[in-house]
DNA sequence: CCAGACGTTGTT
DNA sequence: GTCTGG
DNA sequence: CCAGACGTTGTT
DNA sequence: GTCTGG
């Protein structure tokens, strides 16, 4: 699965990689993005043209119970249309999450191999996300979050899990978003990425605290 | 008909 | 909103 | 996803 | 073991 990944480009890559007319101010590095914390995803804004940058909770809230519990950091790309907390939100709430890289923890681990992954692509892109706004019955500040879409494993990451963040392409960054996409077009993005584009390196376990929040989450293990 | 649930991981 | 269970 | 806290009774 | 916090 997903539940931990980076965002370490600057302002000015992210505003270019995803086209925002109008970038935030500023986007601190992120090395160590945990579930429940503040992350970066790109959508269109009211207008259904212009894309904008928010910065909303990782694990999607949609109802009181979803606060309890494990947080909602992914949904399965193959179910997600006739999912009830799901479909709807794929039909008219996709978002573009900005990363540039993920971590795997590899659960079942022969001998004393280092079982903690980063994963990387040599090329930019962003997971597919889908967010919402829940209003708190109570009344106080409504909650806007989101979560990754997950896949089949490609072949790199089939030697550490069995499910995958949906990784999208730039290419694909505005079919993804178009309000306008059928159902079919928007399910044929929602497939592994290939392995060859990919890379993993052994990190050691300074990333496992979300307090650790530094550049030295992403060092290489040395063995 | 109404009531109640509605998720993903991974682990066992 | 929609599906499942009773 | 992982880290870290968690409780009462009775003793100090 | 289980729940909460990040």
């Amino acid at each position: 699965m997903c539940g931990r990944f980076t965002r370490t480009k600057t302002v000015k890559e992210v505003a270019r990689l995803f086209e925002l007319a109008e970038p935030p101010p500023e986007l601190a590095p992120r090395y160590n993005i945990a579930p429940t914390q503040q992350a970066a995803v790109v959508g269109l804004k009211p207008d259904g043209v212009t894309r904008g940058l928010i910065q909303i909770r990782w694990g999607l809230v949609r109802e009181e119970r979803h606060l309890k519990g494990a947080p909602l950091v992914n949904a399965r790309a193959e179910t997600a249309d006739t999912r009830p907390t799901f479909s709807d939100l794929l039909e008219s709430r996709r978002c573009l999450v900005v990363a540039d890289g993920f971590v795997e923890w590899r659960k079942d681990h022969p001998g004393k191999d280092p079982h903690l992954f980063g994963l990387k692509s040599n090329e930019p892109f962003a997971f597919a996300g889908l967010w919402d706004v829940w209003h708190p019955p109570a009344g106080g500040k409504p909650i806007l979050s989101f979560c990754i879409l997950t896949t089949d494993p490609n072949e790199l990451l089939k030697q550490l899990h069995d499910r995958m963040p949906v990784i999208l392409r730039p290419d694909d960054f505005g079919r993804w978003l178009d309000p306008d996409a059928g159902t079919a077009e928007v399910r044929s993005l929602l497939h592994p990425y290939p392995a060859d584009e990919m890379t993993a390196v052994a990190l050691t376990t300074r990333i496992n605290s979300p307090r650790n929040d530094d550049v030295a989450c992403l060092e290489p293990l040395h063995v």
